[in-house]
DNA sequence: AGTCAATACCTAAAAATTCTAAATAATGGT
DNA sequence: ACCATTATTTAGAATTTTTAGGTATTGACT
């Protein structure tokens, strides 16, 4: 088993989030764009990226519109709204509060 | 509801072992060790630690032995084994690669 | 024109982790 | 005697992510 999987949890949202700020994406790019800017530490599966994306549009923190390549294919283009800006914000907030936790536990090394 | 609460998800395992490299604890006292050191992040249910404790306990990471407080009352007193020290080297490796991977996505700010 | 890897999306069900919420009971201070 | 704190246990719910399958298009190569 992979001993990485654990700490990856919960992190998705704010990945996702960051990635959009600099641009829009679709999901399979977001998937790429993580897995190559971790050196292939962070592969997210379809079957994982997609559900969170649908998460986060429902809560109205990304929006989304739907764009054709070539004659029948859809790409789902998403976009950061201004409330998933204050969300990531407070995500990364925390992400900071809880590393820094973590490390006054297992200390610098 | 809290933000936080997502990041800690995963690093449960790691912050007991670490503790019970210091020494051997009882799981009352290692949600209260977690609670203080962290300024009150990391406030461990019951519910979450003593399953975490059973489940290290079953894979051989950790031993317990029970010691009586007062005449009729039992602590579970838990001690890390060299399993466990390795196990947890695993853990502390993975956890450095994953939020370095993070910070290459959110900066370091 | 045909083949096929890569692209792109979707979803149900399972797996894993943690929390909620309850129960039980002993200790120690007032 | 009372009662807050200590201490453990466990069932069931909630949440997140993965597994594993599906569908279908595009574009490069032959």
């Amino acid at each position: 088993m992979n001993y990485q999987e654990s700490f990856k949890k919960g992190s998705l949202e704010m990945l996702i989030l960051q990635l959009l700020t600099e641009k829009d994406c679709y999901g399979y790019e977001l998937s790429q764009l993580l897995f190559e800017r971790t050196g292939g530490v962070f592969s997210v599966p379809e079957g994982s990226m997609y559900p969170a994306l649908y998460k986060l549009s429902e809560k109205g923190y990304i929006t989304f519109k739907k764009e054709l390549v070539g004659k029948r294919r859809e790409r789902v283009y998403y976009h950061i709204e201004e409330n998933g800006r204050k969300y990531l914000t407070c995500l990364l907030e925390a992400y900071q509060v809880v590393t820094d936790s973590i490390l006054k536990i297992i200390g610098t090394n």
